[in-house]
DNA sequence: TTGAAAGCGCTACCAC
DNA sequence: GTGGTAGCGCTTTCAA
């Protein structure tokens, strides 16, 4: 490993300005950074960030705690996220949590030991004490808070605008997906969605569900067509679930959109590959996590009048499991 | 924050004891271990990652690189190698590379730079002096090399697998997709079925794709059924692309699997999600991942006599976009 | 404009 | 068994 002394004696100076010239401050005269800039270059010599950081008591790494990187919205977050920061230099370190506290608590801890200078996390726990001891620049991204800073899409809106959409089409017994209880968005457009269909002229029934997994996507599926077997409208908790329920509407024979109407949440890229391609609402990820990076870095550097709050809309994106009319 | 400093004078020892308590190691009286003890737990010290790594050298951080995080074949490696190495307290810093080569010199540089322990990396250009300068544990994965360990499914055989499927279903005139030609594991499923191509009685061409994106994936379909209409067999290369050519055959009112078979690689989650449901190579994402870490961990640990190379079983899943005989 | 040296938090060696 | 202390690679006073 080559280190700043050995820099140093090959420039013959000091670690002092060789320091000086690396991090672009105090004085350095002109021919002695040439000298230092050409031992640095020969012996293609790099600072090791973990000094750097122990004596700043900073680093160029942020925390991403994410529930599943295995769901494909998330992806879309974290290629957001790692985009706006790689600009900035700075690098990430990830978790997944799997919406466990416990997982959560233990990355939360190792970010801290690592001297992260910030924490952008998707998680549902925020209330604990332990986000509250951090002092650190802390952003929550597709969840909200009171507390902290937060970048979402509207999720109420959302729910309200699958279940609007369904209405005016012609649905007139729907059925609204609900996704896991303890996951916040998913309650949001719930809720969003149970508020426009109190307020229409429609019957509606609600399936509960406790997951979101390809996995048991399927078995939602076949047990929303097994309970209620004349549904001509399902609102899906999201695009994981709608694809599914295409699948099995399908394969039960029937068709998409005449009898029975399908629209999805999140607008994952694998939606537009569906057949017939599925009608969503559609969340911005990829930009919902350059938002997060971006508010997270104004937070570290500091910048006066960063807003606390970034809401970003979300969209009907009309495709074929809806009628045209 | 916390330091070792103050937990000693809270529990009336030196750092160095508290150091040994922390470690395990060195002689610690029994009742002095229980005072460290409860001034840690009081304090809710934890020690300070850099500091120890900057002394030790080393840290409990590896190095992950992955093209895209995006393509859904990538979560699932990131997913089992964070499992298997957080269950060694091995925390992970992620970097994509979209296959570039500077991206990818810029991760490993910081990842040296922030003392990681290992690198796992799914990249093109092992053969880059970097790698051979690093000196450091590192493992292929999803990649092969003459030179560094690696974790990796046969893509030989699963090519030729897909083509022998196709063939013994009866497909006359099948259709090649290849992947884009930097993509090493692409070429190698690609010569697989070109290879069990050859060596049997049926026509076939090959249409050349660039990219595996859900963005350009229904391009390369609609290219393909523009160029040859009446082929009754893909071979895709990949399911995304598998899936893409669902939809437009569909679209174009082809019957799967009579009037048209498609055969997919990677076995991604929502091609069980696909209508009809889509029959592939599976190459065992998860558990690629776990090995990866795993080898990486004995590589760290120096444990005698570990495998270089570790290569996992493609398997066929014949689902319906193939026919039953 | 430059160098010497202290110190970031920790580990490990050497005394006692 | 325990404490003192050098030193990991770096940055930043303070003096010169």
């Amino acid at each position: 490993m080559v280190t700043i002394k050995d820099v140093a004696q090959e420039a013959g100076v000091s670690v002092a300005t060789v320091s000086r010239v690396l991090n672009n401050n105090g004085y350095v005269g002109a021919d002695t950074r040439k000298k230092v800039m050409k031992s640095i270059a020969e012996l293609n010599y790099s600072p090791n960030e973990v000094a750097r950081s122990l004596y700043k008591r900073e680093s160029r790494i942020i925390g991403l705690l994410l529930p599943d990187i295995t769901n494909p919205f998330f992806p879309q977050l974290a290629r957001g996220v790692e985009d706006e920061l790689s600009r900035s230099g700075f690098r990430l370190l990830l978790g997944n949590s799997d919406e466990n506290v416990e997982k959560e608590l233990d990355y939360i801890q190792t970010f801290v030991q690592n001297n992260v200078m910030g924490i952008i996390t998707a998680t549902n726990h925020v209330d604990y004490d332990i986000y509250e001891a951090l002092n650190l620049p802390l952003v929550l991204l597709d969840r909200t808070s009171e507390e902290y800073p937060a970048v979402y899409a509207d999720g109420r809106k959302g729910g309200r605008l699958a279940a609007q959409t369904l209405i005016e089409k012609g649905a007139e017994r729907i059925t609204l997906v609900k996704g896991p209880a303890h996951v916040k968005p998913a309650q949001e457009r719930f809720q969003g969605a149970i508020g426009a269909l109190s307020e229409a002229d429609v019957d509606f029934s609600v399936l509960s569900t406790t997951s979101y997994s390809f996995e048991e996507a399927q078995g939602w599926a076949e047990e929303l067509f097994d309970k209620y077997v004349d549904t001509d409208g399902v609102i899906a908790s999201n695009d994981i679930v709608g694809i599914a329920i295409i699948h099995e509407a399908l394969k039960r024979g029937k068709k998409i959109p005449d009898e029975l109407q399908i629209i999805g949440y999140d607008d994952i890229p694998q939606s537009r590959l569906s057949y017939p391609t599925l009608s969503t609402i559609r969340q911005p990820a990829y930009e919902m996590g350059r938002e997060a990076a971006q508010l997270l870095l104004k937070t570290i550097k500091k910048e006066p009048g960063v807003e606390r709050i970034v809401q970003l809309p979300v969209e009907l994106v009309e495709r074929k499991t809806t009628r045209k009319e």
